[in-house]
DNA sequence: CGGTACATTGAGAAATTTCAAAGTTGGTGG
DNA sequence: CCACCAACTTTGAAATTTCTCAATGTACCG
């Protein structure tokens, strides 16, 4: 598997995650995905000096950030997973997107110096946090870096758009098959998928916050789907059984 | 009222809109919104010479825009109201926003040159294309342009996290709450809200689309509303009886 | 070995959808 | 000006999906 270890640890701390920054120990140097997202585009060919950065590691099921702090720079996942999520006063959540490896934590929202979501870690992660002038006057500097990052803008806004459509008029089963697969696509761009296996940590609690449903429809939808012999999840991994029912129920055709 | 009046057409008709393109003939100058949103950062103080734009007018329930369409410019709502959705094949459609007069279509896809969504007057709609060219032109060359379109694409995003969270995790009512809530805030900016009334011209069966609710329901719904006395819609204009009560279902709080 | 978080199952309740029919409204053409 | 048509709204009743509450089973960590 190529991200780290889940580690179960007391749920709901909170990080002091803008205390404690290090200087870099640039981890970036050696990333793993380093050629597949932002970071690659933003850090440049090696040969350029590279960016100040601080680099942070929270254990399985820590948050991150909470809503309405001041954030001191533009955070990048390095490794592992982490959900952005709304806490409400009812105690219900909704996780806005997963955050995987090499992903921007919100493109859209690269400059805010706070957001109205939380960020909360899934497993083990390691995330690198970047000054916000820095950035700015790399993509300013740079037609390439500013396209790549229009890009990225435009790719989130559209996997919004596409959750926003789940969430509003797809059935339970639907909205759980089109979350697996969409993590399965990404998992192939990382080069995670292997004999239909892939990574996915996510606990039934938090399938069903991204759903919309409740942890006990989402475990009963789980079981229909494995029942069908679409899928199933074992352990942090799915095994995918049968791919094209699983692309038919889940891209909504 | 400060749009125009809503005109029924027969449903469904696409408009060939990139043919027919006039030369500008510059409503713009004279825009009631000119100084609200981007229109008016982007087109600079009057003195400065014009972007040429070319205007277009539909009639409202006309689609103007239909998914995957070539796209020759930037997008801009000049009066009257018209919706982003998207058509499934089972007949179900999800509207992604609401577009009102001033708005850009969508900030955070400025240059893409083709949409995933459709794109339907709600009222008798005017709207105005203006060149990639001239507006990234623009916005490079501007700082402060620059930032106001990076705070738009931010605040759009906020925005989309916003439903997200509603469609995933609040009940009908509180679903038609925020939508009726959010037009308020909406018409207040335009300074069309008198006497707590506002233009509101979205049918039921589009408040259903809105809020990924069947438009019996959203009937109900309205109706159980109205009896509560929190607001009423009648002939494209809502009335709020209890603004405080909206507040409190509409925000989730 | 015990504890804690996580997953599963059952049964009944609540919210929402579906189907069907009847009332309203506004525009059109005679 | 009236009658008609089409789209929109309202209402009822039954079906379906999803939720809630509660109990039991399971995996993993210390």
């Amino acid at each position: 598997m190529m991200f780290l270890n889940s580690i179960a640890e007391p749920a709901g701390g909170i990080a002091p995650y803008y205390d404690a920054l290090k200087p870099d120990e640039s981890p970036c140097e050696t990333c793993a995905f380093r050629d597949l997202n932002f970071c690659g585009a933003l850090l440049g060919d090696p040969a350029q000096a590279s960016l100040r950065s601080r680099h942070r590691t929270a254990p399985a099921r820590q948050n991150i950030y909470r809503a309405g702090e001041p954030i001191v720079g533009v955070m990048l996942v390095c490794d592992g997973w982490a959900v952005r999520f709304v806490q409400l006063a009812n105690g219900k959540r909704q996780i806005l997107s997963v955050v995987m490896p090499g992903d921007l934590v919100s493109p859209n929202l690269l400059f805010e110096t706070n957001f109205a979501f939380s960020i909360q870690a899934v497993t083990k992660v390691r995330y690198c946090i970047l000054p916000f002038a820095d950035v700015r006057a790399r993509i300013c500097e740079s037609p390439a870096l500013f396209d790549v990052w229009v890009r990225m803008t435009a790719a989130e806004h559209q996997d919004t758009d596409r959750r926003l459509v789940d969430l509003g008029q797809r059935s339970a089963i639907e909205r759980i098959a089109a979350l697996v697969l969409h993590a399965m696509t990404r998992a192939e761009a990382r080069h995670e998928l292997q004999n239909e296996e892939f990574p996915f940590p996510l606990s039934q609690q938090q399938i069903a916050d991204c759903t919309g449903l409740t942890p006990v429809h989402a475990c009963r939808v789980l079981g229909s789907l494995r029942k069908k012999g679409i899928f199933h999840i074992d352990r942090g991994t799915v095994k995918i059984a049968d791919r094209s029912e699983l692309l038919r129920l889940g891209s909504g055709k």
